[in-house]
DNA sequence: ATCTATTCATAATC
DNA sequence: TGATTATGAATAGAT
């Protein structure tokens, strides 16, 4: 219709693309109430131009006929999500509230709290339960405590041996520059004092020894 | 467009409206179809015709372009109600579920469980806590038992002056009976028992009387 | 469904 | 945008 068949594709150019859309799009909203009152039908249309413009028709309230639409293809299809959660999901948020509550309540009375209302044998279970976590707590406690000590004990040590080797690694060290002196010096004093040192140090090393192992 | 222009009004005969319905229905679909095609529109189209049947045409998922007018529609109107709880209803979930997490943990922790991943500064202070609700509820049931012994003690009390009183009403009944028994020695036997015998019950009654009082 | 006389819608043009 | 017009499309009524 109109002075030449069009071909059904996008129509390039931009502007007559714009006039095409602002006629059909008239047109079918003119279709749509013509064919709501002469048949009594349910029409319900939205469109979108491609710049982003809404348009729509509807015969009743879009929503209700969106709804109308959801029940439908709900029943067709899988489609009734939406109205699980309007109701499941209220419930599974009391169900959540209710355990936090519990919850809230079994926290303050761990807590000492709140206990105004109980009675002798609760009190006495909450109390063996207390008493069962602290000692639990307790034992915990002096297990990672010990660990650490030992731990700390262990380091001491090492670095209590490394010191000794070291300090004899200075002593050495010291019989070393000492010698070096000594050659300096006359042969007699030099011998002497090297056999009386040398033997002493030996004796003294292997005392330390004994005593470590 | 036919064989005579048509009156925008109901067409009153069933058969044609049905065939015209069906007629104009496809008429719009197509030309639905031909403007998104043309134009590069976002068509949605639900009818449903007065028989109930449901027909449609979208140029996408229905769905999206549903949401899409309800964005649209709802930026204009505050109709997002649907929207709101699929999302928000969500979050407030996971904060539920995030606090009672959080709260099981303590609890666990209070219970001396999961308590391995913990430090010594986290050890002492949830035995620092735990010592507290202990204190309380050790209180608390101290409280509560000694009530109840001191509320045992003063029925008992009060029971064993009841037993007093009635140990003396009994004596006092005893050296009455005796007098009344001297006093009619050399009478009648019947009547002498008679009299003792209603004498007594009379006061049996008096007694559960006032008790009762 | 199919046909056809008509009315309608609209592409092209201004 | 809006009006005009030539022409293709849609469809009412008949079959």
């Amino acid at each position: 219709m109109g002075r030449g068949k069009v071909e059904l594709k996008r129509i390039e150019n931009q502007t007559s693309r714009q006039v095409t859309f602002s006629k059909r799009k008239s047109g079918i909203l003119k279709k749509a109430f013509e064919l709501s009152v002469l048949c009594e039908a349910e029409v319900a249309i939205i469109i979108f131009s491609p710049s982003g413009k809404f348009y729509q028709f509807a015969t009743d309230e879009m929503d209700r006929i969106i709804a109308r639409y959801r029940n439908e293809v709900g029943l067709l299809h899988s489609n009734h999500k939406q109205l699980r959660t309007e109701k499941s999901w209220k419930s599974e948020i009391e169900e959540l509230e209710k355990s936090i509550n519990i919850m809230e309540a079994r926290l303050r009375h761990f807590s000492g709290e709140d206990i105004a209302t109980l009675g002798v044998k609760e009190l006495k279970q909450l109390e063996r339960q207390l008493k069962i976590g602290v000692n639990r707590i307790r034992s915990k406690k002096k297990r990672v405590m010990t660990e650490q000590i030992n731990s700390l004990k262990r380091r001491q040590k090492d670095l209590q041996e490394e010191n000794l080797r070291l300090q004899q690694k200075v002593q050495l060290q010291e019989l070393h520059d000492a010698n070096l002196s000594l050659r300096n010096l006359g042969a007699n004093r030099r011998i002497e004092f090297q056999q009386r040192y040398s033997l002493c140090t030996l004796l003294k090393n292997k005392n330390k020894n004994t005593k470590h192992i």
